[in-house]
DNA sequence: CTTTACCCTTCGGTTTGACCGAAGGCAGAA
DNA sequence: TTCTGCCTTCGGTCAAACCGAAGGGTAAAG
């Protein structure tokens, strides 16, 4: 499928505006060339994905699937160019923290609070990244400093490791595999799980996993947070995998069974990562050092 | 600023192979032409992506920003290739369900997790849309309901209500707004404001009633959830806004105030939405009535 | 210090394909 | 019946994407 940007903006012009005409003016295009261009792109779809009505057209449900993505792409590049532009600017007394969505939801909050709280003249602009993204942003010296997991290779780097983040299993109580207290990936993958929605870099991770086992997981939902995971696994719909402190910190308020998932891959970091501790600047040095600080600040949620 | 899909793989590939004629291999291009295309990514860009050395090239801070975004977005696309795929598929046993964001974080966890576990034949593909596309896609009858905020229009469609949610303001403990109990968002603009990730439907609508205002909303961090949120607002860092149930939730965690906002547009409810009653099939409806149920089913968390 | 090995940019020529206007066909409205 | 609005197809035009070759630079090797 060899889709363009200026496709994507066509067919949202043309399922707005209803017709291919009038999309065809909204997007600067003469009719001809928009009918063309939609014909390709519902032969590289290989769907139909607007029905031709005498008075114009409608979506078919797998347009309104395509013009969904569509936004979302268009609205990443919004994004993008506002980042860019942002360079330009140079925002002062900010500080770029790169983290990977474990650190981000789970560990910074409440370290970052209490540091903020403190030093009211400086602001941090959180960038989430994946752990490989951010690795190499640190090496290139495009950041000072993020928080990773250990899983990936960071040839080069000095990596302090701060916090544990492992990967467990939760099930319904009074489900069978509950006494065992811990399990393998290979012995579950058979099990109906309440999966995290599709694009989620856990989830891809585990599917991966499976594919390697020669397996495809089975899903009865996928959810889009962990709260709303925790809740299916408690009310018996079926189990699931994330990150032991997050299925920890909910056990105060759903009764799923924590089993510890014996696979090599599963046993992750969470670690500060720089190229020279000596070379970083003062407040970054010091924002270190409170995140990686014995004393915790209200981290046992 | 005029990027292409291919631009961005090109990127991509020279980012990945250190150079940008071993990324020209990668994507098939001749070294000619992928200099000639990333000129023009660059001047678009307006800045360096690039930094040329004797042995190759690496990203500066721009390019990596731009790497970033370039492969959200392709992995969107391999995301939607996906779901078209499906449409052939054509999964039985499974329901459409199409919901907004606050819905699937907020209120359906609990409801589906209990139907769900009283019907083991029946799986839930759960979507995320936003209010606009799941009217539009319940209106041309490709989805039978869905979950929307009343704070868009519905022709022609039915809407039932079955839950508040009004956006509420979270200040620290002793701020002095405190103790009013409510506030207009005009009187609020000025603060020191903890936000949402830059591209959530919730801040950036925000920020358009504060462009309305004629001012912008100043930062001093952007978190990616609600939790970490008020964390950051207990502790002093600032002040918040967000649905009212959530900020409720959260006080039990920390110790923040919360003030009502008596802007119209900060009263919204979720509905429950569809073209006809009586034309949904027999597991829709009882799903529906399930959701509308009066019974509510651990509920209160 | 020279040579070699890479790597990037620029140039001129070729070709693809994106675009357009015009013509044709279709279905509902008048 | 005619008329209107909409979509598709066709042939011609032209910008731009692509390529090979040539040029110029720096680091490593000899």
């Amino acid at each position: 499928m060899r889709l363009d940007l200026a496709d994507l903006q066509l067919f949202l012009c043309i399922v707005d505006a209803g017709s291919i005409t009038q999309g065809a003016v909204l997007a600067n295009l003469a009719l001809a060339s928009a009918s063309e261009r939609l014909r390709n792109i519902e032969d590289s779809a290989g769907v139909q994905l607007l029905q031709r009505l005498p008075r114009g057209v409608v979506t078919t449900e797998a347009g309104e699937t395509l013009a969904h993505h569509a936004r979302m792409m268009l609205r990443q590049r919004t994004l993008m160019q506002n980042e860019l532009q942002d360079f330009a600017a140079g925002a002062r007394g900010t500080i770029r923290l790169y983290a990977n969505t474990a650190a981000i939801t789970e560990f910074l909050p409440a370290k970052l609070a209490s540091w903020l709280a403190a030093r009211p003249q400086w602001n941090i602009d959180l960038k989430e990244r994946t752990s490989t993204e951010i690795i190499r942003a640190v090496s290139a010296g495009l950041a000072e400093a993020g928080i990773v997991s250990d899983a990936v290779t960071a040839d080069g780097l000095q990596l302090q490791p701060v916090i544990d983040d492992h990967l467990a299993v939760i099930v319904p109580p009074y489900h069978p595999l509950a006494p065992l207290g811990k399990t393998a990936f290979s012995d579950i993958i058979s099990e109906p799980f309440i999966g995290l929605a599709a694009g989620s870099a856990l989830q891809e991770h585990l599917g991966q996993h499976a594919a390697r086992l020669g397996k495809n997981l089975s899903f009865r939902i996928r959810m889009h947070t962990f709260s709303g995971l925790c809740e299916m696994v408690s009310q018996g719909v079926g189990i699931g995998i994330l990150p032991e402190r997050i299925a920890r910190q909910y056990r105060r308020r759903y009764p799923h069974r924590q089993l510890s998932l014996t696979d090599s891959w599963a046993k992750r970091r969470l670690c500060l990562c720089f190229r020279d501790r000596e070379a970083l600047s003062v407040p970054v040095k010091e924002l270190l050092a409170h995140l990686a600080g014995n004393s915790p600040v209200s981290d046992n949620r």
